[in-house]
Parts: C-alpha cells; sequence; structure tokens
DNA sequence: CTTCTTGATCTGCTTTACTATATATCCAAC
DNA sequence: GTTGGATATATAGTAAAGCAGATCAAGAAG
C-alpha cells in the first residue's frame, strides 16, 4: 500500500475506462472477480503478478522491466502514442444529448 | 506459474548477476530474504508487486505497463540500450585463464 | 415509483506468498 | 582432505491475496 500501488491503480482504471469496460466486463475477460478489481483500483491490494498481468492483458497491456536509465526514452514513447492516440482516435463514447433538442 | 513468470524469473536473475550482487548482498539490499529470492529466479513463487518492485528498484530498474502497441517501439530502445551498455562498459568479469601456461 | 447498471463493501473460506531460520549441495581454492 | 562462498531446499508460522457470492448505495432511465 505504498510505492506505487497508487499509481498502478490509476493506470489500470483509466486504461479500463478507455477500453469502456465496466468493472463486471472486465472481470469476465481477465478472470479476475469484480469485487477483486475494485479493491484493485483504489489500491487496497498488494496484488500478486498473475492478476496484475491478467487484467494487464485484459486490457491490451503488458509490462516490461525497465533499466532506470532507459526510462525517460519508455517516457517519451509512452507520452507520445499518448497524443496520437488522442488525435487520431477520439471515441466520444457518449454525448448525453440534452434532453431538449427542439 | 504460468505466464512470463518464467520470463521474469529469468530478467531479475540476468539483472542480478549483471550488477555483480549475490543473492544474499540483493537480499541485503532489497529486503527480501535470500531464500526467497531464490525461488523467485527458479520461477517458482507468482510474486507480489512489493516484492518485484523492492527487487527491481535495488537492481536500478523500474517497471511498467506498456500498452500493446507500443511494444515494439519500448523492445527496440530496450535492446540498444543493452547494446550500449555492451560497448561502453565491458566489465569482463573473469577470463578463467586457462590452466596452461607453461 | 421501479428497474437496471455500476462500483464499493462484506462474509466466509482456501490458497499461498512471505518470513525466519536452518540445513543441504555444489564448487572452487587452498 | 577441509574450508568458504554461493545457491537450493526444508520446516513451520503468519498474514494477506484471491475466490465466490451476496448485498448495498448512487445514478440514470423507463
Amino acid at each position: 500500500m505504498t510505492y506505487s500501488t497508487e499509481h498502478i491503480a490509476k493506470q489500470l482504471k483509466a486504461a479500463r475506462e478507455n477500453n469502456g469496460l465496466s468493472q463486471r466486463e472486465l472481470s469476465v475477460k481477465s478472470g479476475v472477480p469484480q469485487s477483486h478489481i475494485s479493491k484493485i483500483e483504489n489500491g487496497n491490494v498488494d496484488l500478486r503478478l498473475s492478476s496484475l498481468v491478467g487484467i494487464a492483458r485484459a486490457l491490451g497491456m503488458e509490462w516490461a522491466l525497465i533499466p532506470r536509465q532507459a526510462m525517460p526514452a519508455i517516457n517519451a514513447i509512452l507520452k507520445q502514442k499518448q497524443s496520437e492516440a488522442i488525435d487520431d482516435a477520439p471515441p466520444r463514447p457518449a454525448y448525453s444529448l440534452e434532453d431538449d433538442e427542439d
């Protein structure tokens, strides 16, 4: 409950939402119970690698060990991919069209 | 005990040896008992994130969640860093000089 | 109002990572 | 032979992850 646990929690939650999945849907895809996903996303669990890998895979992600010196380069790429995603695929899931359109 | 567990095991072991550490030394640096490190390196454990992070940090590594589409780029960087390491810091730890010198 | 979906929380139970410590192998050096 | 460094294994106890299932609260929608 210390280190990067909280950070992971946020990443996983963000990724899930990007994929437009509910915790229950992710539960089915990953094989991890919804109750556990909830705990994970709230950072209340020191999860095992198998859980992490299962969930990450279901969200189209992998994980990697990175030499510290290589981190800046990696982060640059991740940031880049992020902005690419923004400008080429705006999913715009729901414009909750306000109640009147007269 | 399935997926990448074995792969991680190998990575950690390789990293430890690159750092020139024994399991005992790593144990001290990471706070994880030597017996457990042994199990981990042999892939006999589904370790928790806290253990992984502790060990990885002690070895000068971090870990990251990577979108699958970004993996090739990441791998390219990692490979590159690897060869850099090879040609600028050849530790050449031991040439077990063959027995014949007569 | 009722219904449905989503996420958080609880209970009970099983499994296993993790710890501490000790011991066993193996191998190289003296 | 013995000694010493390193890794692998053994035992026993504790804490927590993980599972299954139900439930609850909040919101949106009919």
